[in-house]
DNA sequence: CGAACAGTTGATCAGGATCAACTCGAGTGG
DNA sequence: CCACTCGAGTTGATCCTGATCAACTGTTCG
Protein backbone atom coordinates (compact mmCIF):
# COMPACT_ATOMS: atom_id res chain seq x y z
CA UNK A 1 0.00 0.00 0.00
CA UNK A 2 2.80 2.54 0.88
CA UNK A 3 5.06 1.49 -1.80
CA UNK A 4 4.06 4.20 -4.32
CA UNK A 5 4.74 6.42 -1.39
CA UNK A 6 8.13 5.22 -0.80
CA UNK A 7 8.89 5.24 -4.39
CA UNK A 8 8.16 8.67 -4.14
CA UNK A 9 10.51 9.65 -1.60
CA UNK A 10 13.52 7.11 -2.75
CA UNK A 11 13.48 9.53 -5.72
CA UNK A 12 16.05 11.68 -4.37
CA UNK A 13 17.96 9.33 -1.23
CA UNK A 14 17.23 5.82 -0.39
CA UNK A 15 15.61 5.37 3.34
CA UNK A 16 17.24 3.46 5.93
CA UNK A 17 15.90 0.38 6.98
CA UNK A 18 14.55 2.19 10.14
CA UNK A 19 13.59 4.99 8.40
CA UNK A 20 11.34 3.10 6.51
CA UNK A 21 10.11 1.32 9.23
CA UNK A 22 9.38 4.18 10.92
CA UNK A 23 7.21 5.85 8.14
CA UNK A 24 5.32 2.78 7.49
CA UNK A 25 3.90 2.74 11.12
CA UNK A 26 2.56 6.37 10.40
CA UNK A 27 -0.21 5.66 7.92
CA UNK A 28 -3.68 5.18 8.97
CA UNK A 29 -5.84 2.14 7.34
CA UNK A 30 -6.66 4.14 3.97
CA UNK A 31 -10.20 4.92 3.52
CA UNK A 32 -12.14 5.22 0.53
CA UNK A 33 -13.89 7.80 -1.57
CA UNK A 34 -16.22 7.98 -4.81
CA UNK A 35 -15.23 9.83 -7.81
CA UNK A 36 -15.94 13.24 -7.05
CA UNK A 37 -15.47 13.58 -3.31
CA UNK A 38 -13.66 16.73 -1.66
CA UNK A 39 -10.66 14.55 -0.55
CA UNK A 40 -9.10 17.97 1.19
CA UNK A 41 -12.13 20.77 1.89
CA UNK A 42 -11.06 24.51 1.90
CA UNK A 43 -10.22 25.96 5.13
CA UNK A 44 -10.10 23.15 7.38
CA UNK A 45 -7.48 23.20 9.74
CA UNK A 46 -6.75 19.02 10.08
CA UNK A 47 -4.56 17.20 12.42
CA UNK A 48 -3.31 15.01 9.99
CA UNK A 49 -2.16 14.84 6.14
CA UNK A 50 -3.72 12.84 3.71
CA UNK A 51 -1.84 10.64 1.93
CA UNK A 52 -3.43 9.22 -1.71
CA UNK A 53 -3.03 5.65 -1.57
CA UNK A 54 -5.25 4.88 -4.63
CA UNK A 55 -6.80 6.70 -7.60
CA UNK A 56 -6.52 10.29 -9.00
CA UNK A 57 -6.94 13.63 -7.70
CA UNK A 58 -6.88 17.21 -7.91
CA UNK A 59 -5.98 20.24 -6.20
CA UNK A 60 -8.16 23.38 -6.70
CA UNK A 61 -9.44 26.88 -5.55
CA UNK A 62 -12.85 27.88 -6.46
CA UNK A 63 -14.16 31.59 -6.23
CA UNK A 64 -17.07 32.43 -4.82
CA UNK A 65 -18.84 32.81 -8.22
CA UNK A 66 -17.74 29.39 -9.16
CA UNK A 67 -14.81 29.99 -11.82
CA UNK A 68 -12.21 27.36 -10.39
CA UNK A 69 -8.56 27.13 -10.86
CA UNK A 70 -6.94 23.44 -11.06
CA UNK A 71 -3.87 24.03 -10.11
CA UNK A 72 -2.39 20.17 -10.28
CA UNK A 73 -3.48 16.49 -10.58
CA UNK A 74 -2.19 13.79 -7.92
CA UNK A 75 -1.34 10.14 -8.30
CA UNK A 76 -0.85 7.22 -5.72
CA UNK A 77 1.74 8.11 -2.89
CA UNK A 78 1.35 11.95 -2.74
CA UNK A 79 0.49 13.66 0.17
CA UNK A 80 -2.11 16.12 -0.97
CA UNK A 81 -2.07 18.80 2.18
CA UNK A 82 1.46 18.43 3.51
CA UNK A 83 0.59 22.08 3.78
CA UNK A 84 -1.77 21.35 6.64
CA UNK A 85 1.07 20.45 8.36
CA UNK A 86 2.58 24.10 9.18
CA UNK A 87 -0.27 26.32 7.26
CA UNK A 88 -4.41 26.39 6.80
CA UNK A 89 -5.76 24.72 3.61
CA UNK A 90 -6.24 27.41 1.17
CA UNK A 91 -7.82 25.48 -1.71
CA UNK A 92 -9.37 21.82 -1.84
CA UNK A 93 -8.45 18.21 -2.98
CA UNK A 94 -11.07 16.62 -5.05
CA UNK A 95 -11.01 12.79 -5.79
CA UNK A 96 -11.12 12.02 -10.61
CA UNK A 97 -12.14 8.42 -9.98
CA UNK A 98 -12.63 6.47 -6.51
CA UNK A 99 -9.64 7.13 -4.24
CA UNK A 100 -8.28 4.95 -0.92
CA UNK A 101 -6.58 8.25 1.17
CA UNK A 102 -5.01 7.23 4.31
CA UNK A 103 -4.67 9.43 7.05
CA UNK A 104 -1.23 9.97 9.07
CA UNK A 105 -1.47 12.20 12.18
CA UNK A 106 0.59 15.40 12.19
CA UNK A 107 1.95 15.08 15.74
CA UNK A 108 3.34 11.45 15.16
CA UNK A 109 4.88 12.86 11.18
CA UNK A 110 6.63 15.86 13.28
CA UNK A 111 8.41 13.22 15.93
CA UNK A 112 9.77 11.25 13.32
CA UNK A 113 10.88 14.28 11.45
CA UNK A 114 12.80 14.61 14.80
CA UNK A 115 14.20 11.39 14.99
CA UNK A 116 15.07 11.61 11.46
CA UNK A 117 15.82 14.81 10.06
CA UNK A 118 16.37 13.27 6.78
CA UNK A 119 12.55 12.53 6.34
CA UNK A 120 11.86 15.87 6.81
CA UNK A 121 14.34 16.94 4.14
CA UNK A 122 12.92 14.22 1.91
CA UNK A 123 9.25 15.46 1.91
CA UNK A 124 10.25 19.18 2.04
CA UNK A 125 12.32 18.40 -1.26
CA UNK A 126 8.61 16.57 -2.74
CA UNK A 127 7.06 19.81 -1.53
CA UNK A 128 9.87 21.97 -3.68
CA UNK A 129 8.94 20.16 -6.91
CA UNK A 130 5.57 20.75 -6.53
CA UNK A 131 5.79 24.30 -6.53
CA UNK A 132 8.35 24.07 -9.95
CA UNK A 133 5.84 22.49 -11.23
CA UNK A 134 3.37 25.44 -9.95
CA UNK A 135 5.48 28.10 -11.52
CA UNK A 136 5.66 26.03 -15.02
CA UNK A 137 2.13 26.71 -15.25
CA UNK A 138 2.10 29.78 -14.61
CA UNK A 139 4.23 30.26 -17.41
CA UNK A 140 2.02 28.56 -19.07
CA UNK A 141 -0.84 30.39 -18.10
CA UNK A 142 1.27 33.80 -18.47
CA UNK A 143 2.97 33.34 -21.81
CA UNK A 144 1.75 30.54 -23.79
CA UNK A 145 -1.30 30.37 -26.52
CA UNK A 146 -4.20 27.94 -25.84
CA UNK A 147 -2.26 25.47 -28.36
CA UNK A 148 0.44 24.92 -26.40
CA UNK A 149 -0.75 25.41 -22.92
CA UNK A 150 -2.71 22.05 -24.11
CA UNK A 151 0.00 20.45 -25.30
CA UNK A 152 2.36 21.31 -22.74
CA UNK A 153 -0.53 20.29 -20.01
CA UNK A 154 -0.55 16.79 -21.65
CA UNK A 155 3.20 16.08 -21.70
CA UNK A 156 3.93 16.76 -18.16
CA UNK A 157 1.10 14.82 -17.76
CA UNK A 158 2.07 11.63 -19.37
CA UNK A 159 5.93 12.12 -18.27
CA UNK A 160 4.38 11.71 -14.55
CA UNK A 161 2.06 8.94 -15.23
CA UNK A 162 4.91 7.28 -16.91
CA UNK A 163 7.03 7.96 -13.62
CA UNK A 164 3.98 6.39 -11.39
CA UNK A 165 4.47 3.55 -13.74
CA UNK A 166 0.46 4.13 -14.69
CA UNK A 167 1.48 4.80 -18.20
CA UNK A 168 3.25 1.26 -19.44
CA UNK A 169 2.78 2.01 -22.80
CA UNK A 170 1.30 5.01 -25.00
CA UNK A 171 -1.42 4.68 -23.56
CA UNK A 172 -3.06 5.63 -20.22
CA UNK A 173 -6.49 6.07 -18.00
CA UNK A 174 -6.51 10.01 -17.21
CA UNK A 175 -10.10 11.07 -16.65
CA UNK A 176 -10.97 14.26 -16.62
CA UNK A 177 -13.33 16.07 -18.48
CA UNK A 178 -12.68 18.63 -21.20
CA UNK A 179 -13.80 21.26 -18.54
CA UNK A 180 -11.21 20.08 -15.83
CA UNK A 181 -8.74 20.70 -18.62
CA UNK A 182 -10.06 23.57 -19.17
CA UNK A 183 -10.08 25.09 -15.61
CA UNK A 184 -6.68 23.83 -15.36
CA UNK A 185 -5.22 25.92 -17.85
CA UNK A 186 -7.48 28.80 -17.74
CA UNK A 187 -9.54 28.40 -20.55
CA UNK A 188 -13.26 28.39 -21.92
CA UNK A 189 -14.27 24.46 -22.25
CA UNK A 190 -15.41 25.51 -25.54
CA UNK A 191 -12.03 26.47 -26.92
CA UNK A 192 -10.04 23.48 -25.04
CA UNK A 193 -12.55 20.99 -27.48
CA UNK A 194 -11.53 22.98 -30.22
CA UNK A 195 -7.75 22.98 -29.53
CA UNK A 196 -7.73 19.65 -28.72
CA UNK A 197 -9.27 18.66 -32.35
CA UNK A 198 -6.64 20.57 -33.81
CA UNK A 199 -4.47 18.05 -31.14
CA UNK A 200 -5.85 14.66 -32.68
CA UNK A 201 -6.11 16.07 -36.40
CA UNK A 202 -2.18 16.69 -36.68
CA UNK A 203 -2.36 13.18 -35.18
CA UNK A 204 -0.06 14.20 -31.83
CA UNK A 205 -2.63 12.80 -29.32
CA UNK A 206 -6.01 11.39 -28.97
CA UNK A 207 -7.78 11.92 -25.78
CA UNK A 208 -11.74 10.84 -25.13
CA UNK A 209 -13.36 10.53 -22.07
CA UNK A 210 -10.98 9.98 -20.04
CA UNK A 211 -8.47 7.80 -22.37
CA UNK A 212 -5.54 9.52 -23.23
CA UNK A 213 -3.06 7.97 -26.05
CA UNK A 214 0.44 9.61 -27.28
CA UNK A 215 0.67 9.17 -30.71
CA UNK A 216 3.29 11.48 -31.69
CA UNK A 217 5.82 11.90 -28.36
CA UNK A 218 8.19 14.49 -30.04
CA UNK A 219 5.08 16.32 -31.66
CA UNK A 220 3.72 16.90 -28.75
CA UNK A 221 6.71 18.00 -27.03
CA UNK A 222 7.81 20.86 -30.21
CA UNK A 223 4.08 21.46 -29.74
CA UNK A 224 3.89 22.46 -26.12
CA UNK A 225 7.35 23.83 -26.19
CA UNK A 226 8.15 21.06 -23.32
CA UNK A 227 11.20 21.10 -21.81
CA UNK A 228 10.88 18.43 -18.65
CA UNK A 229 13.35 19.49 -16.45
CA UNK A 230 11.83 21.51 -14.00
CA UNK A 231 9.78 18.15 -13.02
CA UNK A 232 13.30 17.23 -11.46
CA UNK A 233 12.25 13.47 -12.91
CA UNK A 234 15.08 11.08 -12.42
CA UNK A 235 16.18 10.83 -16.95
CA UNK A 236 13.58 8.04 -17.25
CA UNK A 237 12.07 9.09 -21.02
CA UNK A 238 9.39 7.88 -22.20
CA UNK A 239 9.58 5.68 -24.93
CA UNK B 1 21.99 42.56 8.79
CA UNK B 2 20.23 39.31 9.75
CA UNK B 3 17.46 40.89 11.30
CA UNK B 4 14.54 40.97 8.13
CA UNK B 5 15.56 37.09 7.98
CA UNK B 6 15.42 36.38 11.25
CA UNK B 7 11.90 38.24 11.84
CA UNK B 8 10.90 36.40 8.95
CA UNK B 9 11.68 32.63 10.50
CA UNK B 10 10.12 33.76 13.45
CA UNK B 11 6.78 35.14 12.22
CA UNK B 12 5.66 30.92 13.04
CA UNK B 13 7.69 30.53 16.22
CA UNK B 14 10.29 31.81 17.97
CA UNK B 15 14.11 31.02 17.74
CA UNK B 16 15.57 29.66 20.46
CA UNK B 17 18.92 31.19 21.93
CA UNK B 18 20.81 28.65 20.65
CA UNK B 19 19.12 28.29 17.41
CA UNK B 20 19.80 31.82 16.89
CA UNK B 21 23.64 31.98 17.33
CA UNK B 22 23.54 28.60 14.87
CA UNK B 23 21.92 30.70 12.54
CA UNK B 24 23.66 33.96 12.80
CA UNK B 25 26.93 32.26 11.47
CA UNK B 26 25.61 30.79 8.79
CA UNK B 27 26.01 33.81 6.55
CA UNK B 28 29.19 35.69 4.71
CA UNK B 29 29.58 39.07 4.54
CA UNK B 30 27.12 40.64 1.90
CA UNK B 31 28.19 41.08 -1.70
CA UNK B 32 26.89 44.12 -3.54
CA UNK B 33 25.35 43.87 -6.85
CA UNK B 34 23.93 46.63 -9.03
CA UNK B 35 20.74 47.02 -10.23
CA UNK B 36 19.58 44.16 -13.13
CA UNK B 37 22.26 41.76 -11.99
CA UNK B 38 21.34 38.51 -12.12
CA UNK B 39 21.45 37.19 -8.86
CA UNK B 40 20.72 33.74 -9.20
CA UNK B 41 21.51 32.11 -12.59
CA UNK B 42 19.07 29.83 -14.34
CA UNK B 43 20.46 26.02 -14.52
CA UNK B 44 23.65 27.47 -12.00
CA UNK B 45 24.54 24.17 -9.46
CA UNK B 46 25.40 25.96 -6.21
CA UNK B 47 27.17 24.97 -3.28
CA UNK B 48 25.13 27.91 -1.09
CA UNK B 49 22.11 29.52 -0.79
CA UNK B 50 21.60 33.51 -1.62
CA UNK B 51 20.02 35.53 1.29
CA UNK B 52 18.68 39.00 0.27
CA UNK B 53 19.90 41.44 2.92
CA UNK B 54 18.88 44.39 1.26
CA UNK B 55 17.44 45.43 -1.50
CA UNK B 56 14.69 44.11 -3.90
CA UNK B 57 14.76 41.18 -6.50
CA UNK B 58 12.62 39.09 -8.82
CA UNK B 59 12.17 35.20 -9.70
CA UNK B 60 11.69 34.66 -13.61
CA UNK B 61 12.08 32.62 -16.10
CA UNK B 62 12.74 33.77 -19.67
CA UNK B 63 11.90 31.79 -22.98
CA UNK B 64 13.93 31.03 -25.60
CA UNK B 65 12.19 33.49 -27.64
CA UNK B 66 12.55 36.33 -24.90
CA UNK B 67 9.02 35.87 -23.68
CA UNK B 68 9.37 36.00 -19.68
CA UNK B 69 7.19 35.58 -16.94
CA UNK B 70 7.85 36.65 -13.18
CA UNK B 71 6.73 34.62 -10.70
CA UNK B 72 7.99 36.67 -7.46
CA UNK B 73 8.99 39.36 -5.67
CA UNK B 74 11.24 39.49 -3.14
CA UNK B 75 12.17 41.69 0.05
CA UNK B 76 15.15 41.78 2.45
CA UNK B 77 15.37 38.69 4.48
CA UNK B 78 14.27 36.18 1.87
CA UNK B 79 16.48 33.46 0.63
CA UNK B 80 16.04 33.51 -3.66
CA UNK B 81 17.14 29.69 -3.95
CA UNK B 82 16.46 27.66 -1.22
CA UNK B 83 15.71 25.09 -4.65
CA UNK B 84 19.16 24.89 -4.53
CA UNK B 85 20.01 23.00 -1.58
CA UNK B 86 17.62 20.15 -3.32
CA UNK B 87 17.23 20.98 -7.03
CA UNK B 88 18.91 22.69 -9.70
CA UNK B 89 17.78 26.09 -10.70
CA UNK B 90 15.40 26.05 -13.20
CA UNK B 91 14.81 29.68 -13.17
CA UNK B 92 16.42 32.89 -12.21
CA UNK B 93 16.12 36.07 -10.10
CA UNK B 94 17.44 39.29 -10.55
CA UNK B 95 17.98 42.33 -8.87
CA UNK B 96 15.37 45.44 -9.35
CA UNK B 97 17.74 47.86 -7.02
CA UNK B 98 20.79 47.54 -5.74
CA UNK B 99 21.03 44.83 -3.71
CA UNK B 100 23.19 43.10 -1.11
CA UNK B 101 23.53 39.55 -1.20
CA UNK B 102 24.81 37.07 1.50
CA UNK B 103 25.96 33.53 1.33
CA UNK B 104 25.00 30.65 3.28
CA UNK B 105 26.46 27.29 2.20
CA UNK B 106 24.79 24.09 1.42
CA UNK B 107 26.77 21.92 4.19
CA UNK B 108 26.61 24.79 7.12
CA UNK B 109 23.00 24.90 6.44
CA UNK B 110 22.03 21.02 6.65
CA UNK B 111 24.45 21.07 9.57
CA UNK B 112 22.10 23.33 11.36
CA UNK B 113 19.38 21.24 10.23
CA UNK B 114 20.19 18.15 11.83
CA UNK B 115 21.69 19.82 14.61
CA UNK B 116 17.82 21.85 15.24
CA UNK B 117 15.48 19.98 13.22
CA UNK B 118 13.16 23.41 14.17
CA UNK B 119 15.17 25.60 11.87
CA UNK B 120 14.44 23.06 9.27
CA UNK B 121 10.64 23.06 9.58
CA UNK B 122 11.01 27.04 9.94
CA UNK B 123 12.60 27.59 6.55
CA UNK B 124 10.35 24.68 4.67
CA UNK B 125 6.83 26.23 5.88
CA UNK B 126 9.03 29.78 4.32
CA UNK B 127 8.92 28.03 1.32
CA UNK B 128 5.73 26.67 1.99
CA UNK B 129 4.22 30.39 1.74
CA UNK B 130 5.89 30.90 -0.87
CA UNK B 131 4.77 27.95 -2.95
CA UNK B 132 1.00 29.20 -1.86
CA UNK B 133 1.56 32.62 -3.36
CA UNK B 134 2.79 30.86 -6.85
CA UNK B 135 -0.82 29.58 -6.37
CA UNK B 136 -2.43 32.85 -5.91
CA UNK B 137 -0.68 33.94 -8.98
CA UNK B 138 -2.03 30.87 -10.84
CA UNK B 139 -5.50 31.65 -9.89
CA UNK B 140 -5.28 35.54 -11.12
CA UNK B 141 -3.45 34.33 -14.20
CA UNK B 142 -6.04 31.72 -14.88
CA UNK B 143 -9.37 32.96 -14.35
CA UNK B 144 -8.99 36.79 -13.42
CA UNK B 145 -9.60 39.82 -15.93
CA UNK B 146 -6.12 41.74 -16.62
CA UNK B 147 -8.07 45.24 -14.59
CA UNK B 148 -8.19 42.72 -11.66
CA UNK B 149 -5.11 40.63 -12.04
CA UNK B 150 -3.19 44.57 -11.78
CA UNK B 151 -5.24 45.82 -8.82
CA UNK B 152 -4.61 42.01 -6.73
CA UNK B 153 -0.70 41.99 -7.71
CA UNK B 154 -0.74 45.46 -5.68
CA UNK B 155 -2.84 44.09 -3.22
CA UNK B 156 -0.39 41.16 -2.40
CA UNK B 157 2.61 43.89 -3.16
CA UNK B 158 1.44 46.00 -0.04
CA UNK B 159 0.64 43.37 1.99
CA UNK B 160 4.28 42.08 1.69
CA UNK B 161 6.15 45.40 1.80
CA UNK B 162 4.01 46.20 5.30
CA UNK B 163 4.79 43.38 6.38
CA UNK B 164 8.63 43.57 5.44
CA UNK B 165 7.94 46.83 7.11
CA UNK B 166 9.17 48.91 4.05
CA UNK B 167 5.78 50.54 3.76
CA UNK B 168 5.55 53.07 6.83
CA UNK B 169 2.05 54.70 5.38
CA UNK B 170 -0.22 54.44 2.12
CA UNK B 171 3.16 55.32 0.28
CA UNK B 172 6.43 53.15 -0.89
CA UNK B 173 9.24 52.60 -3.42
CA UNK B 174 8.20 49.20 -5.62
CA UNK B 175 10.82 49.89 -8.49
CA UNK B 176 9.01 47.96 -11.11
CA UNK B 177 8.65 48.91 -14.41
CA UNK B 178 4.85 48.60 -16.19
CA UNK B 179 6.99 45.54 -18.55
CA UNK B 180 7.95 43.87 -15.31
CA UNK B 181 4.02 44.25 -14.06
CA UNK B 182 3.44 42.97 -17.45
CA UNK B 183 5.35 39.83 -17.55
CA UNK B 184 4.64 39.28 -13.66
CA UNK B 185 0.62 38.79 -14.88
CA UNK B 186 0.96 37.64 -18.46
CA UNK B 187 -0.35 40.64 -19.83
CA UNK B 188 1.22 43.25 -22.85
CA UNK B 189 2.64 46.34 -21.74
CA UNK B 190 0.21 49.05 -23.80
CA UNK B 191 -2.94 46.59 -21.72
CA UNK B 192 -0.94 47.37 -18.42
CA UNK B 193 -0.89 51.08 -18.83
CA UNK B 194 -4.20 51.42 -19.79
CA UNK B 195 -5.24 49.24 -16.93
CA UNK B 196 -2.98 51.65 -14.60
CA UNK B 197 -4.83 54.50 -15.88
CA UNK B 198 -8.22 53.00 -15.22
CA UNK B 199 -6.92 52.08 -11.32
CA UNK B 200 -5.63 55.96 -11.26
CA UNK B 201 -8.57 57.09 -12.66
CA UNK B 202 -10.68 55.50 -10.28
CA UNK B 203 -8.76 57.01 -7.41
CA UNK B 204 -7.56 53.49 -6.41
CA UNK B 205 -3.36 53.73 -6.69
CA UNK B 206 -0.71 56.23 -8.20
CA UNK B 207 1.67 54.13 -9.58
CA UNK B 208 4.77 56.19 -11.39
CA UNK B 209 8.05 55.58 -11.95
CA UNK B 210 8.70 53.25 -8.74
CA UNK B 211 6.30 55.19 -6.42
CA UNK B 212 3.33 53.43 -5.62
CA UNK B 213 0.88 55.08 -3.20
CA UNK B 214 -2.29 53.29 -1.95
CA UNK B 215 -5.28 55.91 -2.40
CA UNK B 216 -8.20 54.00 -1.74
CA UNK B 217 -7.28 50.58 0.01
CA UNK B 218 -10.51 48.82 0.53
CA UNK B 219 -11.53 49.99 -2.97
CA UNK B 220 -8.36 47.92 -4.46
CA UNK B 221 -9.15 45.17 -2.24
CA UNK B 222 -12.29 45.07 -4.06
CA UNK B 223 -11.27 46.00 -7.97
CA UNK B 224 -8.71 42.87 -6.95
CA UNK B 225 -11.27 40.37 -5.44
CA UNK B 226 -8.37 40.28 -3.08
CA UNK B 227 -8.76 37.56 0.42
CA UNK B 228 -5.40 38.02 1.67
CA UNK B 229 -5.36 35.09 4.05
CA UNK B 230 -3.23 32.53 1.19
CA UNK B 231 -0.32 35.25 1.83
CA UNK B 232 -0.76 33.28 5.86
CA UNK B 233 0.70 36.91 7.12
CA UNK B 234 -0.10 37.62 11.06
CA UNK B 235 -3.46 39.46 11.29
CA UNK B 236 -1.46 42.82 11.04
CA UNK B 237 -3.57 45.17 8.23
CA UNK B 238 -2.44 48.05 6.61
CA UNK B 239 -4.23 50.84 7.62
C1' DC C 1 -37.64 6.31 -21.60
C1' DG C 2 -35.89 10.34 -19.75
C1' DA C 3 -32.36 12.89 -17.31
C1' DA C 4 -27.93 14.37 -16.91
C1' DC C 5 -23.59 15.03 -18.34
C1' DA C 6 -19.74 15.17 -21.83
C1' DG C 7 -18.62 16.58 -26.05
C1' DT C 8 -19.33 19.19 -30.50
C1' DT C 9 -20.58 22.93 -33.64
C1' DG C 10 -21.73 27.58 -35.35
C1' DA C 11 -22.26 32.49 -34.71
C1' DT C 12 -21.02 36.48 -32.52
C1' DC C 13 -18.46 39.34 -29.40
C1' DA C 14 -14.82 41.36 -26.67
C1' DG C 15 -10.67 41.53 -24.05
C1' DG C 16 -6.41 42.16 -24.76
C1' DA C 17 -2.38 41.73 -28.30
C1' DT C 18 0.13 43.96 -31.76
C1' DC C 19 2.05 47.67 -34.43
C1' DA C 20 3.52 52.18 -34.77
C1' DA C 21 4.16 56.67 -33.54
C1' DC C 22 4.95 60.14 -30.16
C1' DT C 23 6.15 62.42 -25.46
C1' DC C 24 8.93 63.06 -21.72
C1' DG C 25 12.79 63.02 -18.78
C1' DA C 26 17.58 61.68 -17.65
C1' DG C 27 21.91 60.99 -18.93
C1' DT C 28 26.04 61.49 -22.03
C1' DG C 29 29.25 63.18 -24.98
C1' DG C 30 30.84 66.71 -28.30
C1' DC D 1 25.13 74.11 -23.71
C1' DC D 2 22.98 71.51 -26.91
C1' DA D 3 22.24 67.38 -29.71
C1' DC D 4 21.60 62.68 -29.12
C1' DT D 5 20.25 58.56 -27.31
C1' DC D 6 17.85 55.53 -24.53
C1' DG D 7 14.37 53.84 -21.54
C1' DA D 8 9.77 54.43 -19.75
C1' DG D 9 5.40 55.75 -20.47
C1' DT D 10 1.32 57.04 -23.47
C1' DT D 11 -1.90 57.01 -27.35
C1' DG D 12 -4.48 55.45 -31.45
C1' DA D 13 -5.73 52.03 -34.88
C1' DT D 14 -6.30 47.50 -36.04
C1' DC D 15 -6.33 42.59 -35.50
C1' DC D 16 -7.06 38.15 -33.47
C1' DT D 17 -7.23 34.81 -29.92
C1' DG D 18 -10.17 32.99 -27.20
C1' DA D 19 -14.82 34.00 -24.55
C1' DT D 20 -19.66 33.68 -24.69
C1' DC D 21 -24.18 32.09 -26.07
C1' DA D 22 -27.00 28.67 -27.81
C1' DA D 23 -28.24 24.65 -29.94
C1' DC D 24 -27.47 19.91 -30.84
C1' DT D 25 -25.42 14.97 -30.49
C1' DG D 26 -24.17 11.04 -28.09
C1' DT D 27 -23.51 8.22 -24.05
C1' DT D 28 -24.50 6.47 -19.64
C1' DC D 29 -27.29 5.36 -16.09
C1' DG D 30 -31.41 5.00 -13.24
Amino acid sequence: MLSPFFALLERYAPLSTAERNALGELASQPKRYAAGADLVIEGERSKDCRLLVSGQAFRHKTLPDGRRQIMSFHVPGEILDIQSLFLSMDHGVCALTPCEVALITHAKLLTVFEKHPKIALAFWRLNMVEAAVFRAWMIGMGRRSAYARVAHMFCEVVMRLKAAGLMPGDRASFPITQQHLSDALGLSAVHTNRVLQQLRGQGLIAFNYGELTVMDWSGLQAAGEFEPSYLHLPPLDPA
